[in-house]
DNA sequence: GGAGCTTGCCGGAACGTTCCGGCATCGCAT
DNA sequence: ATGCGATGCCGGAACGTTCCGGCAAGCTCC
């Protein structure tokens, strides 16, 4: 069996055998203090040559940084590849920073000590009703969010916001332009900024067109058998209806079975979109069209700023705004067109 | 503004208010030493009203364990809720343990002295092809692989495995029992243990039928367009198969797409399953059957038998099983049957 | 040629915890 | 009384790093 802990190389090890003392193999490998060149270089590589690793628990005390963030996502996340994409984002973003990424718990309660864990945290799509959110804003280290908090009290340090007002004005633009005339919108519930702001901008849009369009809540991380519920439920109420906008990812396929169901060709007599693209979106027949987030982006764009705010690059308190794309698919072909290909 | 910097509380401050040393006050909270009963609840108490939370790099340095263990995922994960979801399965277990979960980067080459950073890996479904592997295998730390890693060379300390065999066997008797006779594998790529797992048993099973399953590889994380050429191509090549198996997450709406284009019916005229279920068949049209492995609670397994190792509890070299089950859906109703509700 | 500066390096303290050995004190049995 | 083990607590060292003050040696400049 191979030796169960091969002797981990100290500060003092590679001291010893460039024959200086460990202040200035430390001020060598962190270019800090004064060396010679000459110094430096050999230093390096004798470092390199004994295969020295600095202790990052010892750096952590000494520093008085973990050298960690932490990430929470919303507890109903776990069923959507989104959050994945985003994770992913930020933790290539972080450790371009030096720093890791640990998951957060979304039940989150019983974590230890966060402060003394993590120099920072993100947190993904605050929703008011979240009972870990007040914590970890309150947990003494600099926040990010992505997308504001609606809720009362502490500010986070940053915040990487989307403009959800324009995503879902284009996607009821694209519709329109696609010849409905009777939108409706699956908001989702929840006190996020996110729902409140797709709640905002349908009433407006409809002010702006004289036209009113037609809410039905839905979970925030809605299945597509609540979609195809909440569907059935509003074209029973209002058979006009010609297009529904789905706002949770994952759920629009089940507004597509509700139009087959109810004798609808979707992309042609209904019209379905999804606010937030994913897998089932282009898995979905026909393929759904979306807004594009790009989570993998908006992942790197908190993580950047909290690298920032914590290296003080950035200000306190700093905004940053992350833009989206619109994909068009051909469940918004529209009756007037030919569906493509 | 608050104060940014809330002074900590640290060990000596809390022996100071309670007028012990601080070894006592370690020993007190830690439960270790000898400490009499009523200064044990005293220096609690006091600890808990000055808010103490002890430093975790400095516990760190002194125990030589980080208190945290990486998680390492397929670099094709992020298009798969299938991954988020067994990811929080060993948060939530590895904080049981009072371990941290860092999340490494896919791409995983560019990272630091990991073995300075975690006490062990879970490294999810391994495959050969990808190089950041060997690399977490030869860390220092243990390592428990989801799924056997086929590679060459260091073996993990400890696996959770699944009977692939067994899960396609009954995916394939199951399509038979619903009255499919030439069933087809759309397979996955890549020298991981589930592949190789599928690619055999197809091949028993088709033997021990005296028929062949026919086979076609699509990408480890095959999207649903993948799946919907391979299925064209294969019913193209065979017009007699009956049934599809799809066996990467969220590849089977093409299947059914494709068969939707071929003028077959999907679940009747071609039965169509997934060997790993998702929120894509769920919210599929119609919901496609498929092997549930239960991923929250395959990632809870992983990360408890890496605790075990970590604690001694667990010899090195355990293997562990993880169960599954079979969720049946309108997919493979079959033609003799009437399709449920 | 001495004052004053810069350069290159070093020693030691500190970060906050854990853990080991040691020292009183006390009770109990001899 | 005396010995002795158990109990309760303490002091100090150690973990490996960073960072500050300091000290020689060499240089410049009048």
């Amino acid at each position: 069996m191979r030796r169960v802990t091969p002797p981990p190389v100290t500060l003092l090890d590679v001291a010893r055998a460039a024959g200086v003392s460990k202040s200035t193999v430390s001020d060598a490998l962190q270019g800090s203090g004064r060396v010679a060149e000459a110094t430096r270089d050999r230093v390096r590589g004798i470092a390199e040559e004994l295969g020295y690793r600095p202790n990052s628990a010892a750096r952590r005390l000494r520093r008085a940084s973990t050298g960690a963030i932490g990430l929470h996502l919303p507890q109903t996340a776990t069923r959507l590849d989104y959050y994945m994409n985003l994770a992913f984002g930020a933790v290539e973003r972080a450790q371009e920073g030096g720093l890791d990424v640990v998951l957060l718990a979304p039940a989150g309660a019983a974590s230890g000590p966060l402060a003394s864990r993590v120099d920072g945290l993100l947190v993904i799509d605050p929703e008011v009703g979240d009972s870990a959110v007040p914590g970890l804003l309150d947990a003494g280290v600099p926040v990010v969010t992505g997308e504001r908090y609606l809720g009362p009290s502490p500010t986070p340090a940053g915040a990487v916001v989307c403009d959800n007002a324009a995503s879902l004005t284009a996607l009821l633009d694209h519709v329109r332009d696609r010849g409905a005339r009777r939108p409706a919108l699956l908001a989702p519930a929840g006190a996020s900024a996110w729902a409140a702001a797709l709640r905002g901008t349908a009433a407006a849009w409809g002010a702006s067109y004289g036209t009113e369009v037609a809410l039905r809540t839905v979970p925030f991380a809605a299945t597509a058998a609540d979609a195809e519920a909440a569907t059935r439920g509003l074209l029973a109420s209002d058979p006009g209806i010609d297009a529904v906008l789905c706002a949770p990812d994952g759920a629009a396929p089940g507004a597509l079975r509700a139009a087959a169901a109810l004798g609808r060709t979707a992309g042609v007599d209904l019209l379905v979109a999804s606010c937030v693209d994913g897998v089932a979106n282009r898995g979905a027949n026909p393929p759904v069209t979306a807004v594009d987030l790009r989570p993998a982006a908006y992942g790197r764009a908190c993580a950047e700023l909290l690298c920032d705010i914590l290296a003080g690059r950035a200000a306190p308190d700093t905004v940053r705004h992350h833009t989206w794309a619109l994909e068009t698919r051909p469940s918004t072909t529209g009756a007037g067109r030919r569906p493509p290909h």
